[in-house]
DNA sequence: AACTTCAAGTTAATAGCACTAACCTGAAAA
DNA sequence: TTTTCAGGTTAGTGCTATTAACTTGAAGTT
């Protein structure tokens, strides 16, 4: 009976890696316990449940994300920090759509875990949108717009909502341009 | 052994109330049957199994939809129809949780059926842009920006991804605003 | 070096789900 | 009156998550 050496990171990781590739309402157990090389219910010495490892799916892909979209902003403002904060976040839910639709889901209220990396998320996009100058309310209402048009879009592009052959890249500058010109008035 | 008189409609109609009340991702064909008065193997002789009766609240729901966006733009023309069909598209999503997260999906390629309820929503919301006069590749670039607004509104409205204490009645009308904006220009 | 302990595994068992197959039956059509 | 078949039934398969009870090997203790 070799150790398989697992750790629940890793399994989280694997799982992420399932989810990513097979989308996250078909990720299983029995399909990530496979991978690590153990029994389904070994999983359970290391993971509270199918629930847990989506829960942890979730702060691994918002990690990763406020990661990327930080490096992403790094050294501009104003307009261009818009958008390139804003193709980092539809890059990650392309490149990995099994993570990013776990990340959706807000934190349970009272996981003060989870919702400690999704506020460091939050302030990354603050501190992208500080060349707007906004206040307050306006902040927040900005940062919520912004948010809206990206999840939209990754959500959609994803479903594949959009059959027409005009450039998705071309609607994605529209909604960037809306944005900025919203943000500065 | 008394017959339920079901069909595939009454069965869909009432999986669409299931997904509603319990979320998409929690409906089941046992609950389904349940309801129905009928042993589960029984509603395969009306439906085909799980995803087809997903892909039938889905086209319910298009139609549903398309129908009150047309009662909700009916008589008005610019920016009054676009605020009274984004209100009346967060209006059925919010009542209508599992209904519309059955409808995002797109239409498989070659579904002609769903295609076509599908097809009659667009030129719904077609007609309710005619006032910003809007041609070719502009009227699909508007007719997707405002989708990816609306939805990633009720996607993240009913993620509960909004915890501050912020109006999000404000956060619509401002997305309202920075698309009646853009659409002008 | 021998002993103890316990974390990390195992198999077995339960329960819920989708779906298939084989059967039954009553009401309408011939 | 007989036949047919749509609309049901129960039984059975295979997948899933989860719990329980058992085993084992590696690390620490004496």
């Amino acid at each position: 009976m070799p150790r398989a050496g697992l750790t629940p990171e890793r399994v989280v990781r694997v799982a992420a890696d399932v989810a990513d590739e097979t989308g996250l309402e078909r990720l299983t157990l029995a399909t990530v316990a496979k991978r690590c090389g153990v029994s389904l219910p070994g999983l359970y010495k290391h993971v509270d449940g199918l629930d847990a490892v989506k829960r942890g799916i979730a702060m691994l892909a918002v990690e990763e994300m406020a990661a990327r979209l930080a490096a992403a902003v790094a050294g501009v403002t104003g307009r261009e920090a818009l958008a390139e904060l804003s193709a980092a976040y539809r890059g990650y839910a392309a490149a990995h759509p099994g993570r990013y639709a776990a990340s959706v889901r807000a934190p349970a209220p009272g996981d003060a875990e989870h919702e400690a990396v999704s506020d460091r998320a939050i302030a990354v996009i603050a501190s992208a949108f500080r060349g707007y100058r906004l206040e307050g309310g306006d902040l927040v209402h900005a940062i919520r717009m912004w948010r809206i048009a990206c999840h939209g879009f990754a959500s959609l592009e994803r479903a594949a909502a959009f059959g027409l052959p005009e450039s998705l890249d071309e609607t994605f500058a529209r909604i960037i341009d809306a944005l900025d010109e919203s943000f500065r008035s």
